[in-house]
DNA sequence: CTTTTAATGTAATATCGTAACAGTTTAACT
DNA sequence: AGTTAAACTGTTACGATATTACATTAAAAG
């Protein structure tokens, strides 16, 4: 008997406005580092803002590129840092396959997530299917494996992809 | 109800004998390429040697000093022809997450790989669960999406490094 | 108001991967 | 065999991604 629930699948369509959901994160971000007490300091702000303005992955380069606020070209580590923090707080993942970054779209939903990933329109989306989690995790341990983490990106073509030839 | 059937998964253990399984390889690689017509060269041959005797991932610029048989550096590009070459036959698999590279441990079984990757011994291994792989074609197509391609990695602790602490 | 922890600034460098192009070898076809 | 086409190699240079190290400044905790 298959598990009935509804399967939680975010992909970005295209006339999706992305400042709508720029300020929940950068909201939920707030909020996150309250309760942790951690600081959300400029540049966190910052590149989960560039992050969350796009559904495509970036690349830390790129993110750099446009951190230039004070018209001064920012050293690469800034970056890194503070994309460190933000994949820590779980608002940012990174996407193994393509050495780039995609802002979180499930945040603080405890999911696991598997990215899919359109290779025509470039856009990720994330399936937060427990199903293929738990099949993982379950194989993983019959087969005398402890998993900590689970990395699973999904590469083809989308729905409007599809449609659309 | 469960599916019964083994589950076919291949981690290395301690006393593992290498060369066995090179040999294997080398044979498969041959047997191969005379198959397709195509040409298991010398750097083709040498760098397949070099991966399937380590199953710890290596990265391709150590591979490449371990092809110094000339006494002469080679450049990286003699090193990602090759490994180019080898991942298309389905001999030797990218490990996305490391930036590094493993040999197939089921040459020709026409399988779908997850990889277990023991943090701490640093040995991967390959699950070849079809129950993953369907579980995650299922879900993504229910989802909207058409799959090419599945990059699954497993971090965690292997058996063996469990059992000893 | 001092201690100590966290974050930043800055430079340098390590690591990973590809482009371009000339030269050579191998295979395929008269 | 001789010619052509395709695949492979050698070499240089460069691009892209990521980290180390260390001095400085800002914030939180006592």
């Amino acid at each position: 008997m298959e598990d009935m629930e509804a399967l939680p699948v975010r992909f970005p369509s295209r006339q999706h406005n992305h400042s709508s959901c720029v300020n929940k994160l950068l909201g939920d971000a707030e909020e996150e580092c309250l309760r942790q007490k951690l600081r959300f300091t400029e540049h966190r702000r910052k590149v989960l803002e560039i992050i969350a303005s796009s559904h495509k992955p970036l690349g830390a380069y790129d993110i750099l590129e446009q951190m230039n606020f004070s018209g001064r070209r920012q050293a690469p580590v800034v970056a890194y840092r503070a994309l460190d923090f933000l994949i820590n707080l779980g608002l940012v993942h990174r996407l193994n396959s393509l050495n780039a970054f995609v802002a979180c779209m499930a945040v603080g939903e405890d999911h696991t997530a598997q990215f899919l990933i359109c290779r025509q329109c470039k856009n990720v989306g994330e399936l937060n299917s427990n199903r293929v989690s738990e099949r993982i995790e379950k194989d993983a341990v019959e087969a005398g494996f402890q998993v900590d983490q689970q990395l699973v990106e999904i590469i083809g073509i989308c729905y409007e992809c599809a449609e659309s030839g």
